[in-house]
RNA sequence: GGGAGGUUAGCUCAGUUGGUUUAGAGCGCUUGCUUCACACGCAAGAGGUCGAAGGUUCGAAUCCUUUACUUCCCA
């Protein structure tokens, strides 16, 4: 035979994909004779590379798409990218400073073009490694949320929600990223537990009316030298701190440096340690300015002191708490969170250099009381990871409830359907608690903000300058007013604000709401991504499809888990635990990788990635390769006779049955038990069974009759892999015949489940058989006889004819050369029993009477305890009335099995 | 701190409306095997008192209560 023993995939792959694309099986039109199948790629960033991450979410993707297709479906599956605002800035900024351009000495359209440069050079790195994975993207279709035409359906619903009164502008307390300088939403902040520090400082009471600044320091008594700064310290004693009570109010921080945007100390007005204060002004430590204490019940007595420091522009408590008081709002912070001349002192360092200093300096002027450790949170940035300050800024927002309200109701009634399932409750936390979407960020990178303002500070939304020009002359009443007397918005929108029109953009549904394809492939079916960026994106979908189209985006959403290592590690670079996907794939092939990847990915578990999955995917192709070289290397001889009837039969039985196991799985998006069906029942029951039943001994042909319903099965089975293994599927449906010229496995109708009448006898009539050759076998194991000595049997057996039936199939699998029927074993045998039956292998002088007799009467012990407790069972009054009849009749069944069994065995004892 | 999951064989997971000395799968493990499609293989086998305690029931991995541990979401 001249075919290789092991399967080489890379000579196959690139061939296959090529092919497929030449004949256009990917693409995808409106075709109102076929039902659609849409799914749309969840976008992977531009600037990405492929992760195992995409690899898992991809191949779930093509595994439904590919069959969908096969199913007959006009298949539709739009890839993309997304222009990843801030993680593509910042690497263009990066870049371009390695070529010595800072960003601040271009303009807006000169880094644009820079940008648009790099994008068109690395952009679609990503998209061609989906290739090799064997992604079957309808590639003409591919969009990117900044071409022109998504970025007018942005635009042009940008200005619609802000007509709708939907999306307004204003001063917020805002998520602040200092590394990427820009506003961020409330979803992309993630909260880090951190050990942090409790500064205790003291700021000096004025006392109400009077001017008592003799106080201010002489009092103070200097720190020991050898205080360590930071550690836990020992410097609460009692005696000083009275000493000291009446003229300091000691105030507990973590953020020290913010004291300088005090403007005020809270209190709760029904404590009593503070009562005194009515009226009563503080001067901030350091700085010396007088802020006034006051009263507000928010303050919780037990946290700290009891006394909290205002601070309203960096933190929204206090903010709100500035605003009941009317307190003045001091920011002390710049963009990159360095301080502003405002904060008087450390200006131009870091937040954090000038917590270290200040802490240092309060110390050795006296004013801090103590330091201890803290458990606390900071937010931080989900793309920077940066340390969010919250800041109070002008930014754009989209109102959420009148948006929320109708997504929450269609998860609610499932008619999008979230798999797992248990991914509701969570959809549905956050759905009741949204809050305003903060749209607006500080770059270049995205979709410019259509606001338009005027020389008045009044502002115009509207889709074009053009269309601002002639808004805004009409609402100045100047109709002298030119475009250049109107300056557009500094700003651009959040990414997501383009990715949440992708199920719609994608088809143009906004630049032409009731075009062919829109109407066609809209609703999309399924959509399969990560559960971490299920309020990001799936929730913001509903919405959007909701409000624009009036119908859901999708109707169910498959929430795949996170690929960690084997040790449940997230795969990160710095561990430098994520194998890259390129070499799995160079090494394994793809088909090896997919299937590895599903063996392990239950709906919403997280995936252990060990590379002994890939290596079982890799088995699995090479076992399907030898399978097929075994039945190629077939000769036929015309002249034989149909020599294989029943395993025919039966195998087409199981094949029915695993199919309508198989769909029943993918009904249910069990996608790991999907791939587990047609791996058994490949490997077992085609290859380790039928294979074994039907194939002719060596160098001897074998019957038409039999290699026509053989190659049959094959193809079936290849059909029923194609979508997990694309490519030795198509590589295999070609070498097995010659095919017309769009023959394809990638296009064959996907396999009908039809059970033939007899199944259920078919079946358990070869699970009884298959049971006496692992009988047969067992004893061959035991008594160390290889499986090319031929061996007799005898049986005793109330059912003789079924054996008679499968003498065949029982003569080759278990290498019985006579099989006899007869009414007792002769002594010198080995025998087991199964049911009522009796079988026993003449073995002279393999036999240990004793060891044999120790043997049955352990099963005959173990028999008779099972028949004990059947019979209790029965004899049980209450269960006899209240079991259902079903029950009763197996408990009955059981009892006669039992008795028979120990009948059998008794029988086999005595024939020793 | 609030909420939602999970806890079943060494590992990763199934287990549908409670029905049993027999709770399944894949991988791994053990033993034997150059059986001429495949050692990326073949055959056989071992391995679990279903986190713990209590309760309901004729009967509980499955229902209820308490508890421990753990993951995630929110604050």
């Amino acid at each position: 035979m001249s075919l290789a023993t092991t399967y080489s995939p890379t000579d196959v792959e690139a061939k296959w994909y090529q092919r497929w694309q030449e004949q256009g099986f990917f693409k995808a039109s409106a075709n109102p004779k076929k039902t659609p199948y849409t799914v749309v790629i969840p976008p992977p960033n531009v600037t990405g590379v492929l992760h195992m991450g995409h690899m898992l979410n991809n191949t779930i993707q093509d595994v439904l798409v590919r069959r969908a297709r096969m199913q007959g479906k006009e298949a539709c599956w739009v890839p993309g990218t997304d222009h990843a605002s801030i993680a593509t800035e910042a690497k263009v900024v990066a870049l371009l400073k390695e070529q010595g351009i800072e960003k601040r000495d271009l303009t807006r359209e000169q880094f644009l073009t820079h940008a648009f440069e790099w994008k068109e050079k690395y952009g679609g790195i990503i998209l061609d490694q989906l290739k090799q994975l064997g992604a079957s993207c309808d590639w003409d279709r591919t969009r990117f949320t900044m071409e022109p035409d998504l970025t007018e359906a942005v635009l042009r619903v940008f200005v619609d929600l802000y007509k709708k009164g939907l999306i307004y502008r204003g001063v917020r307390m805002v998520n602040w990223d200092p590394e990427s300088r820009t506003a961020i939403s409330d979803e992309e902040v993630i909260a880090k537990d951190v050990q942090a520090k409790m500064y205790y400082l003291r700021y000096e009471i004025v006392a109400p009316g009077a001017e008592n600044s003799e106080f201010r320091t002489q009092n103070l008594e200097p720190r020991a030298e050898n205080s360590e700064l930071g550690a836990v310290d020992e410097l609460n004693q009692g005696s000083k701190l009275s000493a000291l009570g009446s003229k300091f109010l000691t105030v507990a921080t973590s953020r020290p440096e913010t004291i300088m945007a005090d403007v005020a100390v809270a209190v709760n007005p029904n404590d009593p340690r503070y009562a005194h204060l009515a009226g009563a002004t503080v001067r901030i430590p350091l700085l010396g300015r007088e802020i006034p204490v006051i009263f507000d019940e928010y303050v919780s007595t037990d946290f700290g002191t009891g006394a909290l420091k205002v601070t309203p522009a960096h933190d929204l408590n206090d903010y709100e708490l500035g605003v009941k008081h009317n307190l003045p709002v001091i920011d002390i912070l710049a963009d990159d969170g360095t301080l502003n001349e405002k904060a008087v002192l450390y200006v131009g360092q870091d937040r954090f250099a000038a917590r270290k200093q200040i802490a240092k300096d309060l110390q050795e002027a006296g004013l801090l009381e103590k330091v201890e450790e803290y458990a606390s949170i900071v937010q931080t940035s989900e793309r920077t990871k940066a340390v969010i300050e919250p800041k109070l800024s002008l930014q754009w927002f989209l109102k959420m409830e009148h948006l929320a309200r109708p997504a929450l109701e269609v998860v609610e009634n499932d008619t999008v359907r979230l798999h797992p399932p248990k991914f509701k409750n969570m959809y549905r936390a956050w759905m009741e608690n949204v809050r305003d979407w903060c749209i607006s960020r500080q770059l270049w990178w995205g979709q410019q903000i259509p606001a338009y303002y005027l020389p008045d500070g009044s502002f115009v939304v509207a889709l074009t300058a053009e269309a601002a020009l002639a808004e805004a002359r009409v609402q100045s009443a100047n109709p002298n007013l030119q475009l250049s007397d109107l300056r557009q918005d500094e700003d651009v929108l959040d990414t997501w604000f383009s990715s949440w029109l992708w199920p719609i953009s994608v088809f143009d549904g906004f630049k032409d709401p009731d075009n062919a394809d829109i109407n066609y492939f809209y609703p999309t079916n399924d959509l399969v991504t990560g559960p971490d960026i299920l309020f990001f994106w799936v929730a913001r979908m509903i919405m959007a499809g909701l409000e624009y189209r009036r119908e859901v985006p999708f109707k169910e959403v498959y929430l795949t888990g996170i690929v960690r290592d084997s040790l449940g590690r997230k795969m990160s670079k710095q561990l430098g635990n994520s194998p890259d996907p390129l070499d799995l794939i160079a090494q394994y092939g793809a088909d090896g990788v997919r299937t590895g990847m599903l063996f392990s990915a239950p709906a919403g578990n997280d995936l252990l990635f060990d590379v002994k999955l890939v290596e079982q995917g890799r088995n699995f192709s090479n076992k399907l390769w030898n399978a097929f070289r075994l039945v190629k290397g077939w000769e036929v001889d015309a002249a034989l006779p149909f020599a294989n009837e029943k395993p025919v039969a039966w195998f087409n039985a199981r094949l029915q049955a695993a199919i309508a196991e198989l769909d029943d799985h993918f009904e249910k998006f069990r996608m790991s038990d999907a791939l587990m069906t047609v791996y058994k029942l490949v490997w077992d029951d085609f290859c380790a069974l039928y294979l074994e039943m039907v194939k002719p001994a060596y160098q001897h042909p074998i019957d038409a009759e039999t290699l026509r319903h053989t190659t049959a099965y094959l193809e079936t089975l290849l059909k029923l892999l194609h979508p997990f293994m694309p490519f030795i599927t198509e590589e295999l449906w070609h070498e097995l015949a010659e095919r017309a010229e769009r023959d394809y496995v990638c296009v064959a109708p996907w396999p009908q489940a039809t059970a033939p009448p007899d199944a259920t006898r078919l079946l358990a009539d070869m699970d009884r058989v298959l049971a006496v050759v692992a009988g047969i076998r067992t004893v061959r194991n035991q008594k160390n006889i290889g499986p090319n000595k031929p061996l007799a049997l005898v049986a005793k057996t109330e059912d003789p004819a079924l054996l008679a039936r499968y003498e065949g199939i029982i003569r080759k699998l278990g290498g019985i050369s006579e099989l006899t029927f007869a009414e007792a074993g002769t002594a010198a045998s080995v025998s087991f029993v199964l049911g009522g039956s009796e079988f026993f292998i003449p073995l002279e002088g393999h036999i240990d009477l004793a060891a044999e007799r120790v043997r049955l009467e352990k099963e005959l012990e173990y028999a008779q305890g099972f028949r004990e407790s059947v019979q209790k069972k029965l004899g049980n009054e209450k269960f006899a009335q209240n079991a259902k009849p079903d029950v009763l009749e197996r408990e009955r069944q059981k009892l006669a099995d039992a008795e028979a069994r120990i009948a059998a065995l008794e029988q086999a004892i005595k024939a020793l």
